[in-house]
DNA sequence: CGCTAATAGGACTAAAATGGTCCTGTATAG
DNA sequence: CTATACAGGACCATTTTAGTCCTATTAGCG
């Protein structure tokens, strides 16, 4: 597990298609057709995407959709805190104080850093790179977590 | 969000406890007691981690739980994995060909790879340096994803 | 004007996932 | 043979998620 959820997985697709070069507005409906999504669902989604300015919006006849800023400049980061808010990996991480736990918990330091590792490595990935158009995207390096002792025999891979 | 279960949170609350040095086994009403979360649920948890082979059982009077392998070699992957199911950020990951938009969707493919390079990371990260107990463990490097244009101007950080 | 196309903002619902409890069975020590 | 502890699931309540729908607002255009 450890899933985004599914508007968030429109939203990209979504996203993808109004980073398509045709300059103009696309309409939801367009968009819809497109992506193979239902129509109130992909309106929901941009909606979102437009509070959190991942998009502009554009009312009226003639109306419709377009990225807010350069595809280069959208992260997945962005993307996931627009649909489903910030990430945040354990409930401490977003909820400070609320755990219950607490004083026994060792760990909620060690997710902590984790969650920011992982939030900034959503964040260096850009529109851009989701969509496949940037050939250099296709070389993703291993992320390194050095930080000490790390698992030695790995029985699942 | 992006979140982990609560479950999979009280698991490595668990294991940190079972990795105290404590030679000899401990049983479920312990590692509640320690843990401050009640037995029945701290009891279905150890379950789920005996099943994946990360703390091993001894049943009977005196019997109880522990490690099953040495604190070092048990990731956050590992964790996840035994009590969620393996990471898979989107559908498409972990049940290829279920989506339905398939062939419109082109970014499927990046968020495998984001998925296996955020798979990694949790892979390299040890129960040890989970509990803290580690020094080390404190400085963690920032996850490179070097892959073509990365977001620039970014709104929300 | 006033009509039409389009987004904005929510309310609402069905289905699925999650967190948590409980019961019955089995193994082990003394 | 009894007390203790794990094994395996069934089960339930609550929350979350995905998706739909309705009403209001905005913009172009004749």
């Amino acid at each position: 597990m450890l899933r985004i959820s599914k508007m968030t997985d429109y939203a990209t697709v979504i996203l993808a298609h109004l980073a398509d070069e045709g300059a103009g507005l696309k309409t939801a409906v367009e968009l819809a057709e497109s992506s193979r999504v239902g129509v109130a669902t992909v309106s929901k989604v941009l909606k979102e995407l437009q509070r959190a300015g991942l998009v502009i919006s554009m009312r009226g006849s003639h109306g419709g959709y377009a990225l807010g800023r350069a595809a280069d400049s959208i992260s997945a980061a962005d993307i996931i805190d627009a649909v489903e808010g910030p990430v945040g990996l354990t409930e401490c991480v977003t909820h400070p104080g609320q755990c219950g736990l607490e004083g026994s918990c060792r760990v909620g330091h060690s997710w902590q850093r984790v969650n920011g590792a992982i939030r900034r490595a959503l964040g260096d990935v850009s529109l851009t790179q989701l969509t496949g158009r940037d050939a250099s995207s296709l070389a993703l390096a291993d992320l390194a977590i050095p930080l000490g002792a790390r698992p030695g025999v790995r029985v699942r891979t």
